[in-house]
RNA sequence: GGCCCUGUGGCGCAGUUUGGUUAGCGCGCUUCCCUGUCAAGGAAGAGGUCGCGGGUUCAAGUCCCGUCAGGGUCGCCA
């Protein structure tokens, strides 16, 4: 690798002791500087590192260094010198020598800057994403992009020595027949059609399996219009989109886990990779942790004792589930911690969190319903629970929809402030066995995942069992309580999915209409067929230890789909909006912002 | 679309609960001092219609109503 050129010999974070006593030429931005009258410390910057320049009093530059501006591009000619004993600075690689300047050349001059980009100072985030480019600049948020390239560059590795190909797949596509919002683009050559932004390469990629290419991958853009969350950017992410002909579910966890582990063993910098992922049941999990994309590095789980309460005298349990979360370890919470924890389910919707504690004798109980219990209640609620002394148990109670609900952040907060919590890995698990349908509002079946999905079964159990109870092969791998992917194995028999969509209410003719293409391709000898599709966004976001999914994208939109610094998006031209035949009629809330006189 | 939090010099925040003299603090910026710092240190200084509009009051950053903006979340995300 040469990075030489006339602007530079070597690289800020490149010199060491064996380049002393050479002139070197250095270029990048002025980082920091420590003027002590009579000797000048200049902390300069680039992709690399940080190198100490050096000027005294005597030299002409002097002057010309005092007055330059903070994030001034410079380029820089001088001695690389051994530092002195005692001033050597051990946190800085190249803290053993620095640069004497002799010649200093300005290339890129720098205004007053909107925030500091030396440092870690919090800054607002629609100033960061107005400035994007120093943003950039800043040590956090550059390591995390050089972090999202290594990782990516990592996963092409991985896959291609499992032997997957790699592709691309269209970006003017056709409009997905479920799911999310398309992004729309008109057609100038068509008036009045639109392309649509694919929200995922699903059915290219599978398309591609009946093509005969047997293992397929992408670091795929995906594109959908739906709001934004603290792990979900608006508008557009990537994902590793993957899928496998000749497969069941289990030869694709075969691939995707040993991918995933050695992915985040790599990356995980002492943070542990537990193997193998454990696999828990769509029902199990929302049983035991409330929900279906479970934080296993929160060690407590609910459990079912509505048939402890099934005679109860205390009205808010009688004739509803009741759902409790045993969380040991509570003998010196105070009274805060469960209201807290109160709170917490009160803003999933619970209208209340009940809750007793165990007392050291490991038989009484104290807590805001212990008086409502009846002794029976209560031996019955410490065996199904396990509780013993100093053990808190959180008890919900209401519709079964619901509860798991409210009592899913308790468990992982609660778990966090008794030490039950184990920070220091990645806690990984497969989420299997989706229920093909769920019924509707009006009590009918519905796809409650992906239509495409193969039935467990296949056509004997959509002939023969209740919709409801069908599952299918269907999958999420879920890490650290972040759902990373959904996966498939999908139904690759025409027959099979026309009485699939029959079951949810769409006539053959529908089917073949909306899904023509596809179903054209199942009956030319179309393989069994799987795949599965981990967020690259999520994943470098739980590498890089980030909270929120904006700081691993260099360009990410806000929150309202916009991009400050590049101002989109905008009104369409005239001329636009000619070729492409639109007229733009505004809705009222769009126009009354702008009141005319 | 609903709910919650936030909005105070260039940046980050305190002050708002309980209205009351000149709105504080840190960073940055300007000027000066300083020859070994690496978050350099010291002295002085500039910089504010407290998001916007209306109201209550002798008096509003502080209370009330409305509105705008940012973040989080529910809906949504097959």
């Amino acid at each position: 690798m040469n990075l030489t050129s006339r602007y530079r010999t070597h690289t800020c974070g490149q010199l060491r002791l064996e380049q002393a006593h050479s002139t070197v030429t250095l270029s990048g931005w002025l980082h920091n500087r420590r003027d002590h009258g009579g000797v000048l410390f200049i902390d300069l910057r680039d992709n690399y590192g940080l190198t100490q320049v050096v000027v005294r009093p005597e030299s002409p530059l002097f002057q010309t260094w005092q007055d330059l501006p903070r994030e001034t591009v410079v380029r820089i000619v001088g001695e690389v010198v051994p530092r002195a004993q005692g001033n050597v600075n051990p946190n800085l690689p190249t803290g053993e020598i620095e640069v004497i300047a002799s010649q200093v050349e300005v290339l890129g001059e720098c205004e007053q800057l909107p925030f500091q980009v030396a440092g870690n100072e919090k800054t607002g985030e629609d100033l960061r994403l107005t400035y994007r480019f120093l943003d950039l600049r800043r040590e956090g948020l550059h390591r995390n992009i050089v972090l999202r390239a290594a990782i990516i560059r990592r996963l092409r590795e991985l896959m291609t020595q499992h032997g997957f190909t790699e592709f691309q797949t269209p970006i003017l596509s056709a409009p997905s027949p479920e799911g999310a919002r398309d992004f729309l683009v008109p057609s100038r050559l068509h008036p009045g059609s639109f392309y649509a932004l694919p929200q995922a390469p699903q059915q290219f990629k599978q398309l591609l399996m009946m093509s005969g290419f047997d293992r397929y991958f992408q670091i795929a853009p995906c594109f959908r219009d739906e709001d934004s969350r603290a792990d979900r950017s608006p508008g557009e992410f990537y994902q590793l989109d993957v899928e496998m002909s000749f497969v069941e579910q289990e030869d694709v966890f075969g691939v995707i886990e040993p991918v995933l582990t050695e992915l985040f063993t790599q990356f995980a910098q002492g943070r542990s990779v537990p193997t193998p992922f454990p696999r828990i049941a769509y029902r199990d999990a929302l049983t035991a942790y409330g929900t279906d994309k479970p934080d296993l590095r929160a060690d407590v789980t609910m459990r079912d004792v509505t048939q402890v309460f099934a005679s109860t005298t205390f009205r808010a349990f009688a004739g509803q589930h009741v759902r409790a979360l045993p969380v040991p370890g509570c003998a010196d919470q105070p009274r805060k911690f469960f209201d807290q924890m109160e709170s917490l389910a009160k803003e999933q919707g619970a209208k209340g969190l009940a809750w007793v504690k165990v007392e050291p004798d490991g038989v009484s109980v104290t807590g805001s319903v212990a008086k409502f219990l009846s002794d029976a209640e209560r031996e019955a609620l410490l065996a199904a629970t396990g509780a013993t002394a100093g053990t808190g148990i959180f008890l919900a109670a209401g519709d079964p929809s619901e509860v798991n609900t409210w009592l899913a952040p308790v468990r992982v907060e609660a778990a966090r402030r008794t030490g039950a919590f184990d920070e220091n890995s990645f806690r990984f698990c497969w989420v299997v066995d989706f229920p093909m349908y769920e019924l509707d509002d009006e009590g009918k079946p519905a796809f409650s995942h992906n239509p495409f999905s193969m039935p467990q079964g296949g056509m004997e159990a959509l002939t023969s069992k209740d919709p409801v109870e069908i599952l299918a092969w269907q999958y999420d791998v879920v890490c650290n309580g972040i759902e990373l992917s959904s996966g498939a194995i999908r139904n690759h028999r025409p027959d099979i999915m026309l009485t699939a969509f029959q079951i949810a209410g769409y006539p053959a003719t529908e089917v073949e209409q909306r899904f023509g293409g596809m179903l054209r391709a199942l009956r030319f000898g179309a393989p069994p067929h799987g795949g599965i599709a981990p967020g690259v966004d999520r994943i470098v976001m739980l590498l890089a230890d980030q909270p929120n999914i904006r700081e691993v994208i260099a360009f990410p939109l806000n929150q309202q789909a916009q991009d400050l610094l590049m101002g989109a998006p905008a009104p369409a031209t005239d001329r636009h909006l000619q070729e492409l035949h639109l007229q733009v009629k505004l809705p009222a809330s769009a126009t009354k912002k702008d009141p005319s006189p």
